[in-house]
DNA sequence: TACTATTGGCCTATATATAAACCATATTAG
DNA sequence: CTAATATGGTTTATATATAGGCCAATAGTA
């Protein structure tokens, strides 16, 4: 054992925008379900996930893995970023280069050397 | 103990299109961090995650709390849905709408009686 | 109407994400 | 250049999401 490797019991503090946000994705997602006919026991075994996780995606639960409502979304056709798959990669490469233009690091302000006086 | 309750140890099977949504969402949320000239440290502790689990949340992994990293998103102004809070509400009413249009249930088609003849 | 599929909840064992430590490397400020 | 900070990666104990069962209520179907 090195070191202290206890977890803190984590309440996590979600933004009310953030919640709101999910629980839009989720319904979008029941939505998209529902009009292309699929039973959640379907849905579910084509996202490969059992029925009371779908049930947890469509209420936008806020603890599901990403991937699994991102495949959900995909699945029943819900845009993501309101892009296909090439637009998809172009915005990807835009951000790529965006990111290059930064520094690398983020470096905060050196601590100021306090004048004595 | 009431029935089988062993979990099937799953690879999870996700779409490309998926995959590289998510990992455009990474990348989008790690140049706003730059842009606000936050550090990975500083963005961690506002979410209440450690740095290493902001390390996944800027490489788009699947397996991350989609809670998580909508905060992240939330915290760095990357907007969801293009929309701000007033926004996602009305988006959300919207749904909500269409959804009460649809059947509640969505019924398959009985089995076909199959002619014997 | 009666029948049956769909859905929503609840529960528990197990698989797995996360926190927190550590080390190495990169990158910036001075 | 040098010193100091930021970032990337790894590892392990623990907290927690998920699978999969069950039951009850709802809502289509015929």
């Amino acid at each position: 054992m090195i070191g202290m490797r206890t977890h803190k019991t984590h309440k996590r503090a979600h933004s009310r925008y953030a919640l709101e946000g999910l629980s839009l994705f989720g319904k979008t997602i029941r939505l998209g379900r529902m009009q292309r006919r699929l039973t959640a026991q379907e849905l579910a075994e084509r996202i490969g996930v059992s029925r009371s996780t779908l049930q947890r995606i469509e209420k936008g639960d806020p603890k599901v893995e990403i991937g699994l409502m991102f495949e959900a979304a995909a699945i029943v056709g819900v845009k993501l970023f309101d892009a296909d798959d090439k637009g998809i990669k172009a915005l990807s490469d835009r951000t790529d280069d965006r990111i290059a233009l930064l520094p690398k690091h983020v470096y905060k302000a050196r601590k100021q050397v306090v004048d004595e006086f």
